[in-house]
DNA sequence: GAGCACTGC
């Protein structure tokens, strides 16, 4: 039947330190820790799937060489903190390696730290290091233009996360592990007893906490890429850790090529200090990553008569393993021709003969699918077939998984079942792969597919469309079913498919319009974008593309520096198409910042505010709401409607919501976008401090919105269509047919021209958020 | 008539 393969690994056996293998056994016996409440990490390669790799060649087990035999002399740390959480973390892997961590950075500046879920890398690996000499504030002289001056280098460690609520949960946790306050008052105390201040702090969008005394500091990747702006050389910093690297977002991948050429640079505008970086991983996946951090000689911005003064000593590593119990993996014999068929044949033959229970708890399935559609196929496939089953066996309950879900919804997948005798089946997307954990998950079944957005410079375009994972992926995803106790992974999938996928995913940096990422580098001061340093480089015409479309924007002048008008730009926390929107919204003959604020801010607080109504009912109900809301001239205009109608909202905002089926949280989040920009417009004197809400609402008058559209114009010029003779949309800028997404209220109608802020194939060309224009409008817009 | 997942001074 199917092929089975035991894998050997154990939960955490052993750990490899340098080139030696040390034993764990001490507390292998114990349970595994759920997925820590402190750390929002949920990603990371299963230590059960590693066998399924070949063995690490040598050389990348081990590179921390200059291996003492004791470091006890130089040990300096009685254990720093609160002591009723110090034996969870002497529990934790990556404890023992403390000395091993400190040693290496003492001696070098770069340090590559695998640690799987659970090793505790990202609460400890700082508090390890923020007691060490290198770590203290230093008064030196730099040079500023010929100018020498004093300044302070180093004392703080920063810890970079790829989200919000990781930084902010996980300086949390580590402030309490210390013994100290997150608030800065003295309300913490050191293992003495003694009064201690705010040694931990975070800062990410819309909420900074650095209490006096921070030394250890969670931010985003994205909130240090903009520190880096101001403070090119991180001179705040005595290191930097850049966690979860393996997710290679556009911001690590950039944050990577700025730290290789701090670390690599002649340290001039450090006052010769350098700057440690720990790069941790989750997977150990990182030739790549060695390889970039290695190799000066990518570097192009430090000149090169400095090098020699300034060896670059390379990357050490280290590996710490986590804890995961074993998970057989079960690959499908032959092709499977019928995706949704073999589901449901997985799902019966685990039903019918698994139990329902052991000592480690449930045993519940999840199903990795593609999409929304798939997914509620199979649901109602499984729920037809468990109406047949016989009242012997567990009854059956189906819970769909997927980002478009309401928040209840999503939160019914991760409780228990009501009924005693009934086993979970939860359907996900992705969403189960890194965001979010399901407890109770024994079983794994992985059709072998994703759906993932890929830009296409070319056609200045994005698709979305179901492709093969990566085999690291494919690890992830049967790593959910060892989590809390020994599990299963059904892969829908030969073997033979299994080796050919390609080993990681693309990088985000492959996949999407480079734009933003070459305008955060001309503003960093990169001449040459080409020749920055970059783990992954996009295609050069990508970036070519790029040049040109900023050009076009304003932001960069004729020879390619940036200017001023892009410097502006990369202030804003929005791409740079709708920066320039809101600097042409600021032009007397415009003069509509306030309400290209309010669209910008709806549209780039995340989906859709305006929810997806599934029953013709209730559908009917919410019309008669969301009439009031509704312009001919589009989505834009409906959105403005709908910011302003909330803003006047003066009793209920929660019910005005829920009776026009609109996203509360985007809501919040676009007001909380709007008084983001709203500050930073007024602070880069494009308007007066606007009225506080709540304001009368009054509608924008046909030829405001006009205005209003012209502004978008000045972004979008290229993403315009006209009517042909068809009744087709054609595009203004390629000569493609688009078609309006259903999702626009101007889906089904006749305009002359529209202008579209995206731009998706998916079953066809389809163009999203879109506006009716004039064609005059178009070359109006193209004219300086 | 259709919707992988994240995210930013």
């Amino acid at each position: 039947m199917s092929k089975k393969r035991k894998l050997e690994a154990q939960a955490g056996d052993q750990v490899k330190v340098g080139n030696k293998t040390i034993s764990l056994e001490g507390y292998l016996s114990k349970k595994p820790r759920k997925e820590q409440a402190t750390s929002n990490n949920t990603s990371g390669v299963p230590n059960s799937d590693q066998a399924l790799q070949t063995q690490a060649p040598p050389a990348l087990q081990s590179e921390a060489k200059d291996e003492q035999k004791s470091d006890k002399n130089q040990d300096t740390t009685k254990p720093a903190g609160d002591p009723q959480f110090l034996p969870i973390r002497q529990a934790l892997p990556l404890w023992t390696h403390q000395d091993e961590i400190r040693r290496i950075l003492r001696q070098h500046d770069v340090l590559l730290l695998v640690g799987e879920t659970g090793s505790g890398k990202s609460t400890q690996v700082p508090q390890f290091l923020y007691q060490e000499k290198w770590c203290q504030r230093r008064r030196v002289k730099v040079q500023t233009n010929g100018v020498t001056e004093q300044v302070n280098v180093g004392g703080v460690i920063a810890i970079t996360q790829p989200r919000r609520v990781a930084a902010t949960t996980l300086a949390h946790r580590v402030s309490r592990e210390a013994g100290t306050s997150l608030n800065g008052q003295r309300g913490g105390s050191d293992a003495k007893g003694a009064v201690v201040k705010g040694l931990v702090g975070y800062s990410v969008r819309f909420d900074h906490r650095v209490p006096p005394g921070t030394k250890i500091k969670f931010v985003t990747e994205g909130m240090l890429l903009q520190e880096l702006l101001r403070d090119p050389h991180l001179r705040q910093y005595s290191a930097i850790i850049v966690d979860e690297i393996h997710e290679r977002s556009v911001d690590v991948d950039l944050l990577s090529g700025f730290l290789k050429q701090i670390v690599s640079g002649d340290k001039a505008g450090r006052g010769g200090i350098p700057l440690k970086v720990v790069i941790m991983s989750a997977t150990a996946n990182v030739e790549s990553i060695k390889h970039f951090f290695s190799n000066p000689d990518t570097n192009t911005a430090s000149s090169s008569s400095t090098r020699e003064e300034n060896p670059t000593d390379g990357i050490q590593f280290l590996q710490v393993e986590g804890r995961q119990f074993p998970v057989d993996v079960i690959h499908a014999p032959k092709p499977i021709p019928d995706i949704q068929e073999a589901l449901l044949k997985t799902v019966f033959k685990l039903h019918t003969e698994e139990p329902l229970t052991d000592k480690h708890g449930r045993r519940d399935i999840l199903a990795f699918l593609t999409g929304q559609e798939e997914i509620e196929t199979a649901q109602r496939l499984i729920e037809e077939y468990a109406a047949t089953l016989g009242p012997k066996l567990p009854k059956i309950n189906v819970m769909p998984l997927f980002g478009q879900l309401s928040m209840e919804a999503q939160y019914e997948a991760f409780q228990p079942v009501k009924g005693a005798f009934t086993r979970k089946i939860v359907l996900a997307t992705n969403i189960a792969e890194t965001s979010v954990t399901v407890p109770g998950v024994r079983y794994v079944i992985d059709c072998g597919k994703a759906k993932v957005k890929q830009f296409r410079p070319r056609l200045g375009m994005e698709s979305l469309l179901a492709k093969p994972i990566s085999q690291s992926s494919a690890i992830q995803r049967t790593g959910r079913a060892g989590r809390e106790g020994p599990g299963k992974s059904y892969r829908l999938y030969t073997e033979e498919t299994f080796q050919g996928l390609k080993k990681t995913d693309l990088p985000e940096i492959l996949r999407t319009d480079v734009l933003g990422a070459v305008l955060t580098m001309k503003a960093r001061g990169i001449e040459d974008v080409l020749a920055f340093p970059l783990m992954d480089p996009p295609e050069v015409e990508s970036v070519g593309k790029s040049l040109l479309h900023l050009h076009l924007l304003g932001a960069l002048a004729d020879d390619g520096s940036i200017t001023d008008m892009g410097r502006k730009m990369v202030m804003f926390p929005v791409t740079a198409p709708y920066a320039r929107v809101l600097l042409a919204a600021t032009d007397p003959k415009h003069d509509c910042l306030l309400e290209v604020i309010d669209i910008i801010s709806c549209i780039t607080a995340g989906d859709d505010i305006f929810l997806q109504v599934q029953s013709e009912e209730i559908k009917e109900e919410v019309e008669v709401y969301r009439k009031e809301l509704f312009r001919r001239e589009g989505d834009l205009l409906t959105y403005l409607t709908a910011m302003q109608h909330y803003a006047a909202e003066n009793t209920d905002r929660a019910q005005w919501c829920k009776s026009r089926k609109i996203n509360m949280r985007n809501m919040k989040q676009a007001l909380n976008i709007r008084k983001q920009i709203r500050g930073l417009c007024v602070r880069e004197g494009m308007m007066e401090p606007a009225p506080t809400d709540p304001q009368p609402f009054s509608p924008a008058s046909p030829d405001e919105a006009a205005v209003i559209l012209k502004c978008f114009l000045k972004g979008f010029a290229l993403k315009t269509a006209m009517l042909a003779p068809d009744s087709s949309y054609v595009t203004s800028h390629g000569k493609h047919v688009v078609a309006i997404h259903p999702s626009s209220m101007l889906h089904g109608q006749k305009k002359e021209a529209i202008m579209f802020l995206e731009h998706v194939y998916t079953q066809k060309n389809y163009a999203k958020k879109v506006s009716a224009i004039q064609a005059s409008w178009i070359a109006e817009a193209l004219e300086h």
